[in-house]
DNA sequence: CTTCATTACCTTTTT
DNA sequence: GGTAATGAAG
């Protein structure tokens, strides 16, 4: 009988690691030592199209390959668009998932953190989160509340109260200061302003509500107050790769370089200084600049090469650049071969520029360059709207990012309400609502309820208990003892169904009478409720589906109708948007003098700069051709005064790009 | 106190 | 060319 034997073997399961070969062809010397780059502290400065997203995707894809384990890295990007390209890359790379990755917004990670630790600032799990409707709707009451005494003098509205509040905690300035250099007109009422902001800043404490503001804001001081939080979230994240780190604020900054300092101090920041654009959201243009001093031992890395445009729109943008003079100085070079130079191009009026633009775009398709290669900026959202209806004229299919968001539509708010009311009974933002819905219920009743329900332990139960409609008008009596079944059944359903038997209860109940009531077009909103109970699916968390519809709430229901696959749209896009994308062709539209740069901004400090910045990341979208479109008159011209083109055209080096003349 | 109608007021960019 | 603050009627 022959011995049996046991053999060993060394089995680690491992991906075939093509990842080194890709690393070796796919990247260049510059983008593979950032890519590749050891321990500690990193700045990376790369300029437009020089391989920032591949850079970091393959970083990060790197570390996942040499055994780090996913949920120790943090990737926070600008937007949930590019956070979304960016893990999809990953995957793409690792093969694997990212779902343990901590990627997103700033704020979608501060969401995540604060229901974990929320509790230590004295909030609710289930804590709401407001979005910009919600947030006026609450400074509305905060006037009301304080009692503003209404003098000759207008006070300024909840959208530009919360513009102040706002700016001033992104960019750590006092509101008082906001007001003298942002809105010296409403100085004088700085006492009851800062009245307003302090009752808006308590009732949203005593509601466990947060609002975007918040959720850095509660990050921090996580971070700050809670050594116990600092040192554990500086363990658990070995790896902080920050995007476009030139738009972060002074609260981000600090909220990465805290979690870096606290952990190994591997925080990697990527960004361009020339494509900072959103200072009027508080980005701090010297977040980059002061990187190194900040963080000591940064190691500095520079990506120049160009691999999206042909030398001529790089000459073009590098020369139109050039006028900013605060900037790191850089020169992008390109390999790319020669094409035609950028084309300046008036048109009479906005109706022939959309007109030209649509006739040249259907030139280019026939020629061979697919819709979804080609795309259409524009400066504010506004100046899209004539070219939409002539698209739609002439049948091209095409997306559009602006508009009402899914979220934000008031079908969808109100069926949401009835979700947070029941995740978090101190809402009173989602009670309000809910009770506006009632007949001859307005801000005064709406406002008497809820003092009512605010005092008890739970406002729901109080809700319940039926009293509070005693002082009720009889048609608002009746409809509330409605509403109230309706909810204590909901609420019944709640403590196991999932969030879309929820919706679809909810949409069965009195609210869909309401609906049909209320609204002229009751089908599609109801159709739109359906899409939400289908998008609800995908989750088995209620307070995940809520929080999530308002921080990623660009599902836009409407441009999914456009017809045409995806890849046979045509974009349009403000130029905020379209930052990190890229087309083949690009027809910058607008142009003119009086729209870009926009007026309003030339009145800020470092206005012109930034309007410039937005123009370069708006002109190194394009890959092979950019159209440089403006009107020669107004929609509706009364004078017969000429619109000049854009200041940021007219200051290039004449030679660097073409002027077109329209052929009758 | 709510609702409807009239008047004034703008219009940047986003999480 | 659209909405929000303001005023009059129910």
């Amino acid at each position: 009988m022959p011995q049996m034997t046991t053999r060993k073997f060394a089995f680690v399961r491992t991906r075939p690691s093509r990842l080194r070969e890709r690393l070796e062809r796919e990247l260049n010397d510059e983008q593979r030592a950032a890519a590749l780059a050891g321990e500690g502290p990193k700045l990376v400065i790369a300029g437009a199209g020089s391989g920032k997203t591949r850079t970091l995707t393959y970083r990060v894809a790197h570390l996942l390959d040499t055994g780090e384990s996913a949920d120790r890295i943090v990737l926070a990007t600008f937007t949930n668009k590019s956070a979304r390209e960016m893990l999809r890359r990953v995957e793409a790379l690792t093969g694997g998932t990212t779902r343990d990755l901590w990627g997103g917004t700033f704020h979608a990670l501060g969401n995540r953190l604060l229901r974990e630790h929320g509790a230590l600032l004295g909030y609710r799990p289930g804590f709401s989160i407001l979005d910009v409707e919600d947030q006026e709707d609450l400074l509305r009451v905060c006037v009301t509340a304080v009692g503003v005494k209404l003098a000759e003098r207008r006070f300024p509205s909840p959208a530009v109260l919360r513009g102040m509040i706002s700016f001033a905690f992104n960019t750590a300035m006092p509101l008082g200061q906001v007001l003298s250099v942002r809105h010296p007109h409403f100085v004088e009422w700085q006492g009851e302003i800062e009245g307003v902001a302090a009752a808006y800043a308590e009732r949203k404490r005593l509601n466990h509500v947060m609002d975007y503001d918040d959720l850095l804001a509660n990050w921090l001081r996580l971070l700050r107050d809670h050594p116990p939080v600092l040192a554990l979230l500086g363990r658990r994240f070995r790896h902080l790769l920050v995007d476009e780190y030139q738009d972060t604020n002074l609260v981000q900054a600090e909220i990465v370089e805290r979690l870096a300092a606290a952990g190994n101090g591997n925080l990697v920041a990527v960004g361009d200084d020339c494509q900072s654009i959103y200072a009027f959201r508080g980005a701090n243009y010297d977040n980059m600049r002061c990187f190194p001093e900040r963080n000591p031992g940064t190691e500095i890395f520079r990506l120049e090469t160009n691999y999206r445009s042909t030398p001529q729109i790089l000459d073009f943008t590098n020369d139109s650049i050039r006028h900013n003079r605060r900037r790191f100085e850089k020169q992008l070079r390109t390999p790319n071969p020669s094409g035609e130079k950028p084309v300046l191009i008036p048109l009479l009026d906005p109706y022939e520029e959309a007109a030209f633009t649509c006739e040249r775009i259907l030139q280019l398709r026939d020629e061979g360059t697919r819709l979804a290669d080609m795309a259409v900026l524009y400066r504010a959202h506004a100046h899209a709207a004539v070219l939409e209806t002539e698209l739609v004229r002439r049948d091209i299919p095409y997306e559009i990012r602006s508009g009402i968001r899914f979220f934000e539509r008031a079908h969808v708010k109100d069926v949401v309400a009835h979700l947070k009311v029941l995740g978090n009974s101190r809402d009173e933002t989602a009670w309000r609502r809910l009770l506006l819905m009632l007949p001859r219920v307005g801000n005064v009743r709406a406002a008497q309820i809820w003092e009512m329900l605010e005092g008890a332990e739970d406002p729901l139960d109080a809700a319940l208990a039926e009293e509070v409609g005693r002082h009720l008008p009889p048609p608002a009596f009746a409809a509330w003892t409605r509403f109230g079944a309706d909810l204590e059944r909901i609420r019944g359903l709640a403590e196991s169904a999932p969030p879309d038997v929820l919706i679809e209860a909810i949409v069965g109940s009195g609210y869909r009478d309401y609906l049909l009531a209320t609204y002229e077009d009751p089908q599609s909103r109801l159709e739109d409720l359906e899409q939400l109970a289908l998008f609800a699916g995908r989750y088995e968390s209620t307070e995940r589906l809520v929080s999530d519809l308002v921080l990623m709430g660009e599902l836009y229901g409407q441009d999914v109708e456009r017809g045409a696959e995806p890849e046979e749209r045509l974009v349009l896009s403000s130029v905020h948007q379209a930052k990190g994308l890229e087309w083949d062709v690009v027809f910058l539209i607008r142009l003119s003098e009086g729209a870009f740069p926009s007026p309003r901004a030339l009145g800020e400090e470092e206005g012109e700069e930034e309007e410039r910045r937005i123009f370069y990341v708006a002109t190194t979208r394009a890959r092979r051709e950019l159209y440089l479109l403006y009107p020669l008159m107004e929609a509706h011209a009364r004078s017969g005064l000429l619109i000049k083109p854009s200041r940021f055209v007219l200051e290039v080096q004449p030679e660097l790009y073409d002027r077109g003349e329209i052929d009758a």
